[in-house]
DNA sequence: TTGAAAGCGCTAACAT
DNA sequence: ATGTTAGCGCTTTCAA
């Protein structure tokens, strides 16, 4: 038995063949030029020698690391964890690995992240800024050649080209889900979502205020509560809203932070939901779903937000086409059992 | 204005600042053996030029790459995804980059991630192998001679070396959970909880049984529920569970899906929580803390699992001492609403 | 079709 | 303290 296995050189394999390294790189790369005999004798003493070719003298070489990195706020965050694992998913399906940086949405981390990643020479990246501001970093971003891909977030292109992007359309959701409240006849609605400082909050509001411009009633009625996605924060938030002489009569509510703290603040008032309160939750997570009773969601998928991101990404890397450059995708309202109309006072 | 800006290369740098290649290298390394003069030359003239070091070509010397592996099932899960990015935290700080692959359970892709990790030269891992026995991919991992930490599963050692891990000690969480059971009067518990093919599903379960044999009752009274992790049929199952003749009258539920399955199944039946069913959760996930009755919940810190596999990893990557290979983090219970007496029949 | 040889950008050993 | 040089393992001309 060896004891160090994996020593074995491209030179180790030649020389087990009785061949050059020219026609070992050959054989076991393109396989073009290379005769029978030869492409037999390499892949044997490949597999004797159980070579594994070295990337990183190979990426010195090819001038691409076979890598790609992901920068996101924090990968635990579940509307992040979907994404990255689809995208991973499909970057693996043809060869390539994903290297994750969470920036906290820190602007000098992800700077460095940028940095390091280019450092690093991966062949492209997937970002989603934590504020759609931190031009500095979108500078570099721009000059390292590496193809970028934004995560739903609006961040100012070069020039007039906007960067690839995937975005979902939280404009539209916003207002369907606002439309339907109203419809049932509330006409004071808190939106509970953490600040505008990118793009999701921002078309969340900008379609929660559509929604009531265009059913003509009070806009007084419509709370936008801006807050950082703690939960303790909103559950106090949460009570403080609920506590006011004219509450609103249904919220709707981002994450399963911000749901969670309007759920218990609403249990702790003893407001029943649906009846004296109904919530709409924004992104379909678990506790939504399997919550008693069910709470309607908006829901996109996240794993589509992966999936066309690294499918952006890998036409750039292949130098396919320009194709489009940028994918919009729906937000729907998942109808259960936390909104009836509100109470009649 | 340049246009491609990180041709920079480190003969640039020496050649801008005057002096040689191997200078530049100290300079911007060490900054040993480096005088005054040269260090500010060299650090102006790679400010200038925005070079920035190629890891890939520094890599093939040091033999080092940066960067080290990360191996789950999915990182979309949440009890991997707070491990992977606490790991990614500590690792970063010290300037690795962390590289990421689900493995879906499946041995052949964990082979094949190993592969690939060994391949792209990553200085270690952390896995979580998808079952304990996936001999194969072990031995691989044993010669690589890269460093390896087990995220809490019993993969067997090389010889009488276990490899270092970082390992939860569910079975004393599962036997404090079921004792407090049996001291509150119940005497027929069913544990739902995914099979027995990794570590923490097989230590929940002896932890389970200890605690009926030390209370010298009725052994027949420990239901064990093996299932997979789909709310669908955990639901079903937890539905035939409690329409049995001598149904439990506690339950003790994995993760979100299982508990959701298991309370939507009682509420089905018209159990009431705790009156009629109590509930323990094993994991503090969003829908225990927030669900009504809040449910009485085992928890232990998956941040701190991701620390302690980087720290360990750490250490082996510096070499510096054996220090210690395993950590055993405890699980502690977290009473809430879901458990009374049980009801008296 | 094959082999020989020139690097990729860097570090480290060796000279000076 | 600094410059020179030999590779790290691979791909890729260029000859043969």
């Amino acid at each position: 038995m060896a004891e160090i296995v994996s020593k074995a050189t491209i030179r180790d394999v030649a020389r087990a063949a009785g061949v050059s390294v020219g026609s070992v790189s050959r054989a076991l790369n393109g396989g073009k030029n290379v005769s029978a005999r030869v492409a037999r004798d390499v892949a044997a003493a490949a597999e004797k020698l159980r070579y594994q070719p070295d990337f990183q003298a190979r990426s010195l070489r090819t001038r691409t690391t076979g890598m790609v990195g992901c920068l996101v706020s924090d990968v635990a965050n579940p509307l992040y964890a979907s994404i990255v694992q689809a995208a991973e998913a499909r970057l693996r399906e043809t060869g390539l690995l994903m290297v994750v940086a969470n920036t906290a949405n820190d602007p000098a981390r992800e700077r460095a992240m940028v940095a390091a990643f280019r450092s690093r020479r991966l062949d492209g990246m997937l970002v989603a800024p934590g504020s759609d501001e931190n031009d500095r970093a979108w500078r570099d971003l721009a000059t390292g050649g590496a193809p970028v891909v934004i995560l739903d977030r609006d961040v100012p292109g070069e020039g007039d080209r906007p960067w690839p992007a995937v975005l979902v359309d939280h404009r539209e959701g916003a207002r369907t889900a606002t439309r339907y409240l109203i419809g049932l006849g509330h006409r004071r609605i808190a939106l509970l979502t953490p600040g505008a400082r990118m793009r999701p909050g921002r078309e969340r509001i900008a379609g929660f205020k559509a929604a009531f411009a265009e059913a003509d009633i009070d806009p007084e009625g419509a709370l936008i509560c801006l807050q950082e996605s703690s939960m303790d924060f909103a559950q106090g938030d949460a009570l403080e809203l609920l506590r006011r002489d004219r509450r609103p009569t249904a919220i709707i509510a981002l994450g399963t932070r911000i749901l969670a703290g309007a759920l218990r603040a609403a249990r702790d008032l003893g407001h029943s939901v649906p009846r004296d309160l109904s919530v709409i939750a924004v992104g379909d997570t678990d506790l939504a779903a399997v919550h008693s009773p069910a709470i309607t969601a908006l829901r996109w998928s996240l794993e589509d937000v992966g999936r066309a991101a690294a499918e952006l990404l890998l036409q750039r890397l292949r130098g396919t086409g320009e194709g489009q450059s940028r994918a919009l995708l729906p937000v729907d309202l998942v109808l259960r059992e936390s909104c009836v109309p509100p109470p009649t006072t």
